[in-house]
DNA sequence: TTGTTTCGTGTCAAGTCCACAATTAATGTG
DNA sequence: CACATTAATTGTGGACTTGACACGAAACAA
């Protein structure tokens, strides 16, 4: 075995929630070198004994202390020259959270924060992850559409508007409230009503639901991108 | 960067074809230890100064003498003890080749040969590589209802009868031809009529077409599981 | 010529999509 | 307290899509 070559094995984790209406990922600044001082995704080594999920749960805890994410692989990243110490092969991790969002920051490093992710200039950040935050942000953009990730950005109770309000920031487009809320309750075992209302602010006060499908469930009818 | 813990990093080819008018999957027969005479994936180590995807690509070419192999990433897998030796995560690829197959053999290790899928005994083959299979199964049907990824089975020109054997190969259920043959006309771009005709076998001659779109490119217009 | 086979087009009922109108249920304002 | 305003739902109808199946077209074989 010795006279293979050996690498460093990286694990990532792009984290979304929404912040103030924006998509939003978490980013922490580097405190070393390479790339010190700059923006990057919450990442570190592989541990021996840990499993590639358990440790981009980890690297997510260190940051978040959110303890049972929505977290699935994206894909692995492994260009020669990706980080100038030594040959890593990074496996990027993609994770949502809910609205009230995760504690800001600093158990770790130089402190996490969530940034708008229009507003993130790619060239910016670390190593190559502006590429890895457009992959993932495609990706996101296409697993709400068959799966029910959408409701992991809300809390454990919402409304069929606050919901739509998740699709409209992730596709920046505007859905229809009626054809949304057909779709959504036409999808099988998605939502279920609570029989509960919200405390209306104005007009008239949307029902609660709560989801049964979480994360990546597949959905049997999926919101097409486009149309809905 | 010595501080931290090293692992070996490998890549994995599930390579696919059409072979008697089944699925048909590349496998070597191991010549060392461990897993000696079990049936695995093609595959081998990443080298110091190679990508992913060239890597994958090598190993793909040291078994058929492919050049340019429709290839992608599928995901990567790392459980701690799946490979005895050391700690080694995988980096699994999906690969898709022309019917008129690859050269069955030899170059290296104790040869590879094409087998059915469904003939495969998941449990018996090397490492991990029987969960691999299903996952690339599985990613290769769902990729084709919204990519270009079928005429990757055929040979340059193909008529639109064997386009649609190999969607009811790989989606193991019966297409009816007519609505086949209008979905597959009206995605925009997706194929071309040369004009030409195939000598008949029985029946009507049918024309003969030209890819435009291949690989992994989206279609606009889906061809849906289940409904076609 | 007639039958057989497969390719390709036509047809139509049923279903879905989607823009927009109507209804419902709350709040805020004179 | 009417009544405008806001937002959640529900209704509607035309356009489009889907899928089962019939039909016409173009080859070969007997």
């Amino acid at each position: 075995m010795s006279e293979y070559p050996v690498s460093y094995v990286a694990v990532d984790v792009v984290a979304f929630s929404i912040a103030d209406g924006d998509l939003a990922v978490l980013l922490v600044e580097r405190g070393v070198e390479p790339w010190r001082g700059s923006l990057a995704l919450p990442g570190g080594f592989l541990r021996p004994e840990e499993d590639l999920l358990a440790a981009a749960r980890r690297e997510l805890w260190e940051e978040t202390g959110v303890d049972e994410p929505v977290l699935e692989q994206l894909r692995s990243y492994g260009a020669p020259d990706r980080d100038p110490r030594a040959r890593t092969v990074s496996v990027a991790h993609l994770a949502v959270l809910p609205e009230p969002v995760a504690p800001l920051a600093g158990t770790d490093a130089a402190g996490a924060a969530w940034h708008p992710v229009g507003g993130v200039r790619r060239d910016a950040l670390a190593f190559d992850h502006g590429a890895v935050l457009d992959d993932a942000v495609e990706r996101l953009a296409s697993k709400l559409e068959y799966t029910a990730l959408g409701t992991a950005f809300l809390p454990e109770e919402f409304t069929l508007a606050e919901l739509r309000a998740v699709y409209e920031t992730v596709w920046d487009r505007p859905l229809d409230p009626g054809n949304f809320q057909r779709k959504v309750r036409g999808a099988a075992d998605w939502v279920v009503p609570t029989g509960e209302q919200r405390a209306a602010t104005r007009g008239r006060p949307a029902a609660l639901f709560r989801a049964r499908k979480t994360g990546t469930e597949p959905l049997d009818a999926p919101l097409v991108r486009g149309t809905v």
